[in-house]
DNA sequence: AATTACGTCAACCGCCACCAC
DNA sequence: AGTGGTGGCGGTTGACGTAAT
């Protein structure tokens, strides 16, 4: 139970796994996540870190609720486009394809059980499996701006459980650090690798330096968890 | 106060398209 | 032109939080 881990992980992200990718994706761009997987040491799916990435860290999204202007925006290009979420998502600034697809989700279930009622059709009790949570997943601190509840699973920062380190304040040190540091990390909400082609080149010897990168080297990190 | 029902959201899965070889 | 690998997308699941009873 415990060997067998090295194969992949899987379930939710650490913070310490986020802070990770976050880094790698600054040095290599958001494309190549099968390589930014393996460079990174993290024992996840090229998929699963680009997931990770658009859905959580991506720097350009956007908290909170669904306004009710993006509410608007929703329902008329869903009635243009249909269940094309991506291309939906690419019309709402901030917003990604997996926010606004449960968005309608929601919405539409909300709808169609009022409809029913309007309708006099007796309501069949459906929506999700009842579930009785025993699990061990961490809360997500990022929204909540805190890490109570932390249920210390897995090997979780132990300084990091302490504090409070919001992605806001990882981009912030990102931030920073650019200026100070020699990674030529360039403002996260301007990035376009895609036009810089030396960023996607790694020679063996570098890719090595990197999968040994130890995790509390990493300047932004560091610098906010010991203060 | 305890239990149940419901809402929200993160993450996985499978399929498909694209691209490099 | 064919094939394998990778990324992107949509659908679905399941865990957690909270409102209702």
């Amino acid at each position: 139970m415990m060997e067998k881990e090295e194969a992949m992980r899987k379930g939710p992200w650490t913070e310490e796994e986020d802070v990770q990718l976050v880094f790698y994706v600054n040095l290599f761009g958001d494309r190549r996540w099968d390589f930014i997987a393996k460079v990174s040491g993290l024992k996840r799916t090229g998929k699963s870190c680009r997931l990770r990435w658009v859905n959580y860290l991506h720097p350009g999204l956007k908290r909170g609720k669904i306004t009710p202007h993006e509410e608007r925006l929703v329902l008329q290009l869903h009635s243009k486009w249909g269940n094309r979420w991506s291309r939906i998502a690419r019309k709402i600034p901030g917003r990604t394809d997996n926010e606004i697809k449960n968005y309608w989700r929601t919405h539409m279930r909300k709808k169609a059980q009022e409809q029913k009622k309007a309708a006099g059709i007796p309501q069949s009790s459906s929506s999700s499996s009842s579930c009785s949570s025993t699990a061990t997943k961490g809360p997500s601190f990022y929204d909540t701006g805190g890490m109570e509840g932390f249920s210390g699973d897995n090997n979780k920062c132990k300084a990091a459980a302490e504090e409070v380190y919001s992605m806001d304040e990882i981009w912030k040190d990102i931030e920073l650090s650019e200026e100070t540091s020699n990674l030529a990390i360039t403002s996260p909400l301007v990035w376009d690798f895609t036009t810089n082609e030396s960023l996607w080149s790694v020679d063996d010897q570098e890719s090595k330096m990197l999968m040994t990168y130890p995790y509390d080297s990493f300047p932004f990190y560091n610098h906010n968890i010991t203060g």
